[in-house]
DNA sequence: AATATATTGTTCCATGTGGAGCAATATTGG
DNA sequence: CCAATATTGCTCCACATGGAACAATATATT
């Protein structure tokens, strides 16, 4: 028996599919990245946000990516203590700090990004260029239209 | 900000798209099945293998789904508790159970099956027929690849 | 046959993670 | 100005989950 074999049988062929490629290799992915880094998942997330825009609050991060406070919380405070991101209490609203990535944060984001990269590009390995574009606009009409079927 | 926004700026596009998905759409649905049927992700997984193929070990459902065998174990245990599957000892060897759905496992796996179908198909809204046998089929590719990349 | 090795399934443990509730602060309404 | 409400970010708690080690049993090697 091999897993594939479901693959056919199922009635949600696309969600299970993408459950597929999570389990096979966004997990495993994931993983590797604690093991070379000590960064989980969270603090990546925050990682993410705070490399592609400055000056967030956390609370931000929280509705922009659905995580809840406490996640979000630690993730900063940890990333913090590992000197991947500032706090500077805000002026206006003291219960808020601003959040910024520092060089040190960067350049970790940046070294992960590659390494999905490469593993992605692994992954991809039976589609050619047209497949792979046609794949990602499918998948990008799905992901705009989140708030359709949230 | 919204999190839309990344999508363009990410060095692995189809992965992350991947990702935003498993966040947005199967976590939130894994949730909603734990609330509404009290089962876990790994009591899923088995149910669906138990599903599809009668007389399995543990042991094939570790291999086929890359499960560690704890998680496997403990899925097992509590789901022979709900009533959902049945361990009879081997006769060949006494270390292994065959394990069989019940028709109350059978029952609760179909139900949850209707509710992913339907929940995918509120998901995949913005696309067309042809659109989600294209997207299907690249998928399929990928995910049948997998001895290739992982 | 006897010992070494492999396999199956389990328990123990450390840790990631979400939900609920909380304190501090800000905002709104009378 | 004061009370009611909302918001921000945090702590506490329960629980899911993976890694490692373990007991029981089977298989391989001599």
């Amino acid at each position: 028996m091999k897993l594939i074999d479901i693959l056919d049988a199922t009635p949600f062929p696309i969600g299970y599919r993408i459950a597929f490629l999570t389990n096979f290799w966004r997990e495993p992915q994931l993983r590797q990245m604690e093991r070379d880094t000590g960064l989980i998942r969270p603090e990546l997330t925050v990682l993410m946000c705070l490399s592609f825009r400055r000056d967030l609050y956390a609370r931000d991060i929280c509705e922009v990516t659905e995580q809840p406070s406490n996640t979000v919380s630690r993730a900063v405070s940890s990333l913090e203590n590992k000197g991947c991101l500032t706090r500077q209490k805000d002026t206006v609203d003291t219960r808020r700090q601003v959040l910024n990535i520092t060089p040190k944060g960067q350049d970790l984001h940046d070294k992960i990004m590659a390494n999905f990269a490469a593993s992605e590009a692994k992954m991809l390995g039976a589609l050619n260029t047209e497949e792979r574009e046609t794949l990602t606009g499918l998948l990008d009409k799905i992901a705009r239209s989140v708030d359709d079927w949230r």
